[in-house]
DNA sequence: GGGTACGTACCGAACGTTTGTTATGTACCC
DNA sequence: GGGTACATAACAAACGTTCGGTACGTACCC
């Protein structure tokens, strides 16, 4: 069912998804969808767990090692650089129009990009701890910058693919990871 | 009645965006509606050219100085920092949705993206020229990620605005700004 | 261990509403 | 009086939701 699910979602976004393209996807009877969902909302609601879900146990690149290189490895694994990924940010950003219209669904996915930016706040705390960024950074405000970043390349990349291939993405996160290090000057 | 559709748009986003939520919304009929747009089709295209044109016609900070100060303008321009932005911004991130679901829609997208990214570039190239960042600088990567930052900051602000006061995306747009620029040690 | 009771899983059809679209009518303007 | 600018009404389709009915497993009783 889920699978279903996923697949409207992929192909004709959050404004498509609808009881009967679930049911129609999986050969089924609009029926079976009330009996698990007891509203279009708790549709939509799955709908988003299933992204959590999806995202949460996708295979991540493990991280090279603690500070920088494991931020860089989790903000590559959010980069929509294979079809999959692009799958998957494409559910995310067409979630985002439901999402700021209904107040519950808002404040749901205000709780999931906070505790992603927690989730990346070790690796940055870790970086600054190791020398890698500076010792006057302020921790939330960077680890909120590398979200914002990846999340806008996400967006570009996914109207854009073909102006943000795989290595260009992956170009300009180092670019900016680069930029965040103190520059060391030549002697 | 663009007036009616943004009012629409703001409130209920793309998805709730209907011939009769607009026709009631400005206390007319549905006729009124279809006599100007051939199709439901033609009414979300009206919307994405009716956020273009508030965009484009909205009022601009001047750029106090070429190169950074003016890429600093016109990124702030973008930021959800007032009501308004905040409203306008919804409605383009709202609009991904739809954007994405339908190639049409999704090509005009990409081309909006790419020619703003355009109007930045004048400014990136600025700084270059004015030794603000350094000559080895990608202007395109430098765009690009600009335009990314500012995109996502506005995602993260708009579903969590008490985190992302004003202030503090202004605050976290100059480090972003800070941090293109070659580090200056001190003597 | 056969019978009964009951909860779960699901189908299929129908409900009433909302949707986009079309058709017809009417007032007004040049 | 022909064209523009709407209103009104109706349309079929799609929508979310409700509901009666079937099949099946499981527990309990005697």
């Amino acid at each position: 069912m889920s699978e279903a699910v996923w697949r409207v979602l992929a192909a004709r976004g959050f404004g498509g998804l609808t009881l009967r393209a679930v049911a129609t996807e999986m050969d089924a009877s609009t029926g079976l969808l009330t009996h698990y969902f007891p509203s279009k909302k708790a549709l939509i609601a799955h709908a988003l767990d299933l992204a959590d879900e999806r995202t949460a146990t996708r295979p991540l690149r493990d991280a090279p090692a603690p500070g920088l290189p494991a931020l860089r490895a989790a903000l590559l694994d959010v980069l929509p650089l294979t079809p999959d990924a692009a799958a998957m940010n494409r559910v995310w950003v067409g979630s985002w129009d439901v999402a700021l219209a209904d107040p519950d669904l808002a404040a749901r996915q205000r709780d999931r990009y906070g505790s992603w930016r927690g989730r990346l706040r070790p690796h940055v705390a870790a970086a600054v701890a190791r020398g890698e960024l500076p010792a006057s950074s302020d921790v939330d405000d960077v680890v909120a910058s590398a979200a914002a970043f990846a999340h806008g390349l996400v967006v570009h990349a996914l109207f854009d693919p073909a102006r943000f291939p795989a290595d260009r993405q992956t170009a300009m996160l180092d670019d900016f990871l680069a930029s965040l290090t103190p520059a060391v000057r030549p002697e």
